[in-house]
DNA sequence: TTCCAGGAGGGGG
DNA sequence: CCCCCTCATGGA
């Protein structure tokens, strides 16, 4: 039995709900009065609680570096409401956190989600941990690397993630035999993304993402469906958006995106 | 039944 | 650079 740490925080102006929900990870559940969130080989247990945060675990510590409770977030939105297109997702949500989440975990997890929907997505990843990452009470941890060495292409077809098993194989393949996974922290946004689109399955949405959630890099504006929908206009390519909302939001881009995300899927009725 | 989802790869022009 | 097609799957 590993020994819980408890953490209780001021909640400021921090949501839960829309920080999880927001699309940005895909291994949380709800539970009656918080969340249980797996990142890794870790848990936790994280409610709001009469204005403060409380989280539980037995690695406290990596989880408040993972929601990055450090970050000057008060700055960030009052900046971002500035813009008028933004005012009213900020104001109407608010208390976004940019995740900082596993560089692997979140390479596999954004390959799978390409040209997929989110409770199918989650449903890929939770079966991949339950047949390859190490059990804990209760849970399944990411599966390492190494730990999925030996999987086939077909073996990623049959856990559901349908024509993405060869990417997966082929990606986990390379990053076994490079050193990009040990690089990739050091590299600056651009170089980033120019190591990621190395890597089979990972386009430029793909590569934005990681960027994002897993190096935070908060100058990148990740451009899918929905984005491209409620920002672009008509003759807008997918690059357009990107970079004008890049120019636009400059560090606060990612969080800027995370909004218009979050508030154009909240608006259709398809966060529920 | 058809359409859609946090798109990418591959081919061709 | 561009545009085009195809790729599993499950829910609406």
């Amino acid at each position: 039995m590993q020994s819980k740490e408890i953490l209780t925080l001021e909640k400021g102006n921090f949501s839960l709900k829309a920080t999880l929900e927001c699309g940005q990870t895909f291994r949380y559940r709800r539970r009656d009065d918080g969340y249980e969130v797996m990142s890794r080989d870790k848990r936790c247990f994280i409610a709001e609680r009469d204005e403060k945060i409380y989280l539980e675990s037995s690695d406290a510590a990596y989880f408040y570096n993972y929601f990055d409770f450090d970050g000057d977030y008060e700055t960030a939105e009052a900046r971002l409401k500035e813009f008028p297109e933004l005012t009213a997702a900020v104001s109407e949500t608010g208390g976004i956190h940019i995740l900082r989440q596993d560089l692997f975990e979140t390479i596999i997890s954004f390959i799978i989600s390409a040209n997929n929907n989110i409770p199918r997505i989650s449903g890929i990843i939770e079966r991949l941990c339950d047949r390859y990452g190490r059990k804990e009470e209760g849970y399944s941890c990411f599966p390492t690397p190494q730990e999925l060495s030996l999987v086939t292409a077909e073996d990623y077809f049959a856990l559901g993630a349908g024509y993405r098993d060869k990417y997966l194989h082929k990606t986990v393949k390379t990053l076994l035999e490079s050193d990009m996974l040990s690089r990739l922290p050091a590299l600056g946004y651009e170089d980033s993304v120019r190591e990621l689109l190395k890597l089979s399955g990972v386009g430029r949405k793909v590569a934005d993402c990681i960027s994002l959630f897993a190096l935070h890099h908060t100058c990148c504006y990740p451009v899918d469906v929905w984005i491209l929908k409620t920002d672009g206009a008509e003759g807008d390519t997918v690059a357009d958006v990107r970079n004008r909302g890049m120019a636009r939001y400059g560090k606060y881009a990612g969080l800027a995106q995370q909004y218009r995300y979050y508030y154009a899927r909240v608006n259709n009725g398809t966060n529920g």
